[in-house]
DNA sequence: GCCTCTTCTCGTACGGTGTTCGATTTCACT
DNA sequence: AGTGAAATCGAACACCGTACGAGAAGAGGC
């Protein structure tokens, strides 16, 4: 047999005999505002300790590694997204406030993007996410493994599409510029870079004048709307006689 | 007026008079192979040069910053993806190798998935690309915005499918063990993990005794089979009357 | 051949990083 | 008050990205 593998989840909180200056929630929640403040290169074991008026050295008491660190926080994120409840609202209006409601969390939070495709997402908060979207899909009428398999496609998709847009976001910080002046900047650094794709020039033009969050939302929608409704297709060639099959088949 | 931000490629490649030993081809190749064969973290600058048997710091007369070999490292991983022509091979199906293709390169550069959410990605490669991309959704008959918003929702959805079974691989990689063992093992800590969630690891115990890979490309599948449906759907729904008008619309 | 100017390489140094380890403090409980 | 565990901390190690200025290498004119 193999013995488990060690991980933040699986060890204990350390004690907590009494709190005399740390602790983890202590330690996540500074770190969260560091992160939210100053970004992801911001955080250091250093600079957390200062915040928590603490030597750097003194986390690795209640933490192994910055690693560890990073997945509580990262699993902080995921346990903001709210979990619409599909029996009230039905499966797709939960999927798209589910989707929406992990982007806005996202984009509170630039940081974590890069986290997720670094280490897998199996903190508590992740997996009651997790479950939450299956009963969305299964009372959608998926069953076995198509339950998972439309979760993750779900997921999938608002995370490949928030994480351009994040990119996007702190070459803008970054920069210093304001979203405009960048707007104006970009435009040329487009043109030149795009001098040997006139048509892709031409469609970014198109751009100019609209605002540009806006777009990116429109965007966003058209992608899970495309989504949503290939799953809708999905679940009447499954089941194409009886339409209230579907409605009978959950329990 | 708003000069251009000064970006790699913005910028010349440095005279190249001669090449007397490093030029940025010999330094991205070397990064590369870097990257491939140790990670992400295996890449600084000290490293790369002693590759080159040449000092750390001689790479900064070709380059500004590390990040910059990043982003001439990223846009040869978008180099890769082997473009499918929509002329030949129908939009549906040039969608759907180009989704694999891009799979494929992204799962043999791991290291690159979270440069993506970190730096936007205007490189020659990634802008052929993109227009190849709009290229195979005007033949499906997307006009206008909708090239942008259709492209986008499929390279989304790729990237953000990708992302958690890199996660899964690398900390696969990471641990040392083989992919058994690791099953093995995380079958133990899923356990332990998802006491609080009994149906999900009911659903978990669900995959053991089917092969990862193959599930995950199951999974792949179903959500991009989803996906590109539901573009159908909404180019029916655009324009529902005359079928023909679609086929001559292209031009 | 020699000089000069540009192109290119490199050693050194600075301030920062994650983490180890042993000494030290703090504290609850007898 | 004393003791043992829990928690903190300082110093040190190896490594990182990069600024800077000294130097090597090569081309072109004389």
């Amino acid at each position: 047999m193999q013995q488990p593998l060690d991980s933040v989840w699986t060890r204990q909180p350390r004690a907590s005999k009494s709190s005399p200056t740390l602790s983890r929630g202590q330690i996540v929640r500074a770190a969260l505002e560091l992160l939210d403040a100053e970004g992801l290169d911001a955080l250091s074991m250093r600079r957390l300790g200062a915040r928590l008026g603490a030597g750097a050295t003194s986390l690795y008491w209640h933490v192994a590694h910055k690693d560890e660190v990073l997945e509580l926080v990262m699993d902080e994120v995921y346990g903001e997204v709210p979990l619409p409840d599909p029996e009230t609202v039905g499966w797709q209006d939960a999927a798209v406030r589910f989707a929406y409601g992990l982007r806005e969390a996202l984009f509170k939070h630039p940081w974590a993007i890069p986290l997720i495709s670094t280490r897998p997402s199996i903190g508590p908060n992740a997996m009651r996410l997790s479950t939450r979207m299956a009963a969305v899909f299964e009372q959608a009428g998926f069953t076995g493994m198509s339950l998972d398999y439309a979760s993750s496609a779900l997921l999938s998709y608002v995370l490949g599409a928030i994480a351009p847009e994040i990119a996007w976001r702190t070459t803008i910080d970054r920069s210093g510029l304001s979203s405009e002046e960048l707007a104006a900047a970009m435009h040329q650094t487009v043109r030149q870079a795009a001098r040997d794709h006139p048509e892709l020039l031409e469609r970014y033009e198109r751009y100019t004048g609209h605002d540009v969050d806006v777009t990116r939302a429109i965007s966003f929608d058209f992608g899970l709307t495309c989504l949503l409704d290939g799953m809708k297709v999905r679940l009447e060639q499954d089941a194409p006689a009886t339409p209230e099959a579907r409605r009978t088949r959950r329990t």
